[in-house]
DNA sequence: CTGAAAGCGCTAACAC
DNA sequence: GTGTTAGCGCTTTCAG
């Protein structure tokens, strides 16, 4: 087997044409005569050839590949996000490169990561897990490469990011706890580092400020499943417990509901309201059937791939930070209605 | 900004040694005396230089790229699988082009992505989703690129594949049910067409044959959560329904249990038992906390490299079978004890 | 519209 | 060890 290789010249040689002839054909804008095409056609059907994309990048400095950073796959969040991406990339002719990033060795890691990304003449990076050190942001500016933050932003202004409004959305959950008449305030929150955990606190806390409440519990889960277990148990094993939680994504509000309903014998909503962020699926499944925030996967992936395509199209070098309303999606895991009248 | 490419060539001269010097001082097994090793690294280092990836891939005809094609990342299965793959690969010097492919649109469209992935050079292809047809199949033989089946197998014996025993593992189950006491057996089907689903039934309906048992009734769910909620109505919607019913994975079984529970008031295990297949995550999680079969991701993810690399390095053109064993993972959505004494 | 020629950034013989 | 010389497969001037 293996009749390996085929190449453009091959091609020519069995069409009779000249080697350019045949690059010309296989590239979108080119001109070539309806007879030539058709003896190309023929032939590079005959061989089975198809360019290599790899020699063609090496000249025009286009690979048409977007490299992914991505840590938390457990998190059902990121899994849209790798399949919506991909896909709408794929449409357009891009394809995605995804490098894993160990959530435990941080930003030394990503560096690390977005060097051998850069090793690939990407066209443009997405970081959707952690945040990356300003030198290193700065080389990719200097290779020409875009880099959006997907779902997280950071304070250096040079880098383009797309989010949800976290904070808006936090003192939704709390508008909406208060409304029905909760009192004792919860919070399980992220990893500190997160711009996430960060702004849907401080929304969170901004909209209980503006009832005159505040934080009766604080815990701290990490986004890890288990350590979310561990943090409810610490809040709610005694009896001076919260009447209401905020968990600062869906994946770990699942394990607090675990550990309220199945170790507690707490009733949901009865005894606790329980609110999460993102709206992944399982949110919606009746086990959980959870109140929360819908993030727009979609409309983040459309606004992440409008910014690096700017950057790639156009070189347009200006940082575009993008934020996107989140919607509350009401469910069974909060109240129906406020204790007291309201 | 953008000082854009630096090349070997301006390390050399800054260096003062020849390009392909440091060519030699980048390519891991040269050797380069100490002294020029040292003003290159300087140089290097100075100027940012990494070498470029595709210029090498061009020469050497390795990209070291791997093509995933993956369809059903909603099936919390296949997360997993992309992040052990990736960062197995990745600790090998390799990286995993994602290429998503719509279920809907079965195996035309496999193909067609399979010829996108081929025009990036990768060096080996996974199969995570859907089968090709044995034509592309024989392209990419022809063109010297392994492919290996994940989680599913094709009658063409030429291709590589890594599967649980999904036999096995259906017998397993129907063992259990057995052993349990249960009469009434229920089957909901994943989408017909797959080798998982086919395996699953049939080593099922084996199990049950052994004991003289038969199935009771049989609904498709084709993988999908909603599906698979129609299925379970339509299974239990009546008084005349299963004790006990097998779900092809444990995506469709979580909507199964959902129906059971919470739109027909049934009560897990009592009124019906429930397994599936896989152990995602969630099937730990107290909500379900589901009798299933344990895929073991990492093995397959090893055996999958193993398979590519064999190919890849040493050229070995045979096709490689994989069978792994699953576990049996006994939980709470199962009976304890027969309803009869043992 | 077409072919010849140059060269993208790199590796791999080949002599020294 | 090290530099020189050829290309890898392709796009892109440049003449014609």
């Amino acid at each position: 087997m293996a009749n390996e290789k085929v190449t453009s010249n091959d091609v020519a040689r069995l069409a009779g044409v000249s080697q350019s002839a045949v690059s010309r054909y296989f590239t979108p804008g080119s001109s070539v005569s309806k007879k030539t095409s058709e003896k190309i056609r023929v032939a590079a059907e005959q061989l089975g050839y198809r360019p290599n994309i790899l020699a063609r990048s090496l000249i025009t400095g286009r690979s048409r590949i977007i490299g992914l950073v991505v840590a938390y796959l457990e998190n059902y969040f990121y899994p849209e996000v790798v399949e919506r991406l991909s896909k709408v990339l794929q449409e357009q002719g891009y394809h995605v490169l995804v490098f894993i990033s160990s959530p435990a060795s941080a930003s030394e890691n990503v560096d690390q990561i977005t060097q051998e990304i850069l090793d690939y003449q990407v066209d443009g990076i997405v970081l959707a897990s952690a945040s990356m050190s300003s030198e290193l942001a700065a080389r990719c500016h200097a290779h020409g490469v875009p880099i959006v933050l997907f779902n997280r932003s950071q304070d250096d202004e040079r880098l383009s990011a797309v989010t949800s409004d976290n904070r808006a959305g936090g003192r939704k959950l709390a508008e909406l706890l208060l409304s029905l008449g909760h009192e004792k305030f919860g919070y399980i929150a992220g990893f500190e580092g997160a711009s996430t955990q960060r702004d849907r606190e401080a929304g969170f806390l901004e909209g209980l400020a503006a009832a005159g409440k505040s934080l009766y519990r604080r815990s701290v889960g990490n986004f890890r499943y288990e350590e979310a277990q561990a943090a409810a148990r610490r809040m709610f094993g005694s009896d001076d417990r919260p009447d209401a939680v905020f968990v600062c994504n869906d994946h770990m509000a699942f394990a607090v509901m675990d550990v309220l309903r199945f170790e507690l014998g707490l009733e949901i909503p009865q005894d606790v309201s329980v609110v999460g962020f993102d709206d992944v699926p399982p949110a919606r499944w009746p086990a959980y059937n959870l109140t929360t925030i819908r993030q727009d996967v979609d409309a983040m992936v459309a606004e992440t791939i409008r910014t690096l395509m700017r950057a790639i199209d156009n070189g347009d070098d200006q940082a575009r930070r993008v934020t996107l309303d989140g919607t509350l999606v009401v469910r069974g895991s909060t109240r129906k209605c406020p204790a007291t009248s309201n």
